[in-house]
DNA sequence: AACTAAATTTGTCGTACATCAAATATCGCC
DNA sequence: GGCGATATTTGATGTACGACAAATTTAGTT
């Protein structure tokens, strides 16, 4: 089990949104591509965000905690795993414009079961999770929005499971690679393994063999 | 791969509401226990649904096609299952009170990937996608009930995802057995080993072990 | 650029579970 | 209540992948 460096910089003035013109890109372009949100909307968000950045294997969300907040990610990529008996079990992979929390945080007020760790320099836009929800709760474009993300995670997730009920380890490994090609270019194989649900000296023969 | 007796009975008059009189109570009971719904949101429900029946091996949703129906089971209880290279992978099992529906159909206006089919003669009420869709879009009460259905499904997968890669067969059915007390009771073997991800033969030498 | 730590490859061996097949038990239905 | 279909058990054999460990390559830090 990898022991975690941890710092966490959120920058203080939340109110300060000069820093935000021409800001959350990524995130935005993200959001476009899912569904039809207003200005005014979008407004209502960026007045709830704060940059902050993560430097490269830091923590932005660790079990048995409340981090409190929700992260969109502007550039850089991280990893969601759990920790079970030592072992680190990756499921899923989050890269520029995806937002990563704990669901177990947001969706039913208790601290994560799992760990979000920076894979790369992460700068992201922060959220508390309270913002989040009354966003959710009241604003239905923004609802939307968060349920279209919500509903894709199922998806993926169903997906994967499917694979890896039918699917043997190598062609797993394929489809991921078509999948998400950014990330299996981007991260090393270990965490691939991992969330393919093999082990690395496995996965390495895999890709020997082609 | 099994082959499907069919036939589904809706009954001809969704405006006959007389029949809704102390019914839907499975339904209505499971609702409350999830969250609160005023009385009005449901009759807005229950003004939309009919009262059918499937009987054993019935086919409630196929794959490739648009149902056009969401089901509120009542009264027996139903497994839904990918067929992938002639093999069924079941994927979940409902039972009383549950809703049961293609994610494709309902959340991304496809046909289904899955099919839905009833283990025991099943006592239901329909719903029509279309008016599902609108209920949610429209009463607030409505969609928070259907959103907590969804991460509830989530997790159930995402915790049946965990296990599949860290417990042995052996472990995976004993905590089956242990959350859904009442499914392994009611369903058949071959179900539930496909379910955890093993073969029907493994299945059963495990619990000869003990 | 060099030094160190981390990631990946490669090797050997063990095992949990799959596959195929046949025998027995159970259950749905008339 | 009994018959026929279906579900479950049991057996023999194979294999994909895991576990552990050492060698080699790659990459991060100064």
């Amino acid at each position: 089990m990898s022991c975690f460096p941890r710092y966490i910089l959120i920058s203080s003035s939340r109110r300060d949104l000069s820093c935000l013109e021409g800001c959350m890109e990524q995130v935005l372009r993200k959001m476009r591509e899912l569904c039809d949100v207003s200005d005014s909307s979008v407004n209502e968000l960026l007045g709830c965000v704060s940059r902050c950045h993560f430097p490269r294997r830091s923590v932005l969300v660790r079990e048995g905690v409340r981090s409190g907040y929700a992260y969109f990610i502007e550039r850089g990529i991280t990893r969601s795993f759990w920790v079970v008996d030592g072992v680190e079990i990756t499921t899923s992979f989050s890269t520029e414009g995806a937002v990563v929390f704990s669901m177990d945080e947001v969706y039913y007020e208790q601290p994560s079961e799992e760990y979000i760790e920076a894979l790369e320099p992460v700068e992201a836009y922060a959220i508390a999770v309270d913002d989040l929800r009354r966003l959710w709760s009241q604003n239905l474009e923004l609802a939307n929005w968060g349920r279209i993300i919500h509903q894709n995670e199922y998806r993926r997730l169903h997906r994967s499971h499917k694979e890896r009920l039918t699917l043997p380890a190598g062609e797993r490994y394929a489809e991921f690679c078509r999948q998400f090609p950014e990330v299996c270019a981007r991260v090393q194989l270990g965490y691939i393994a991992s969330y393919l649900g093999i082990t690395l000296p496995t996965l390495s023969r895999i890709r020997a063999q082609k």
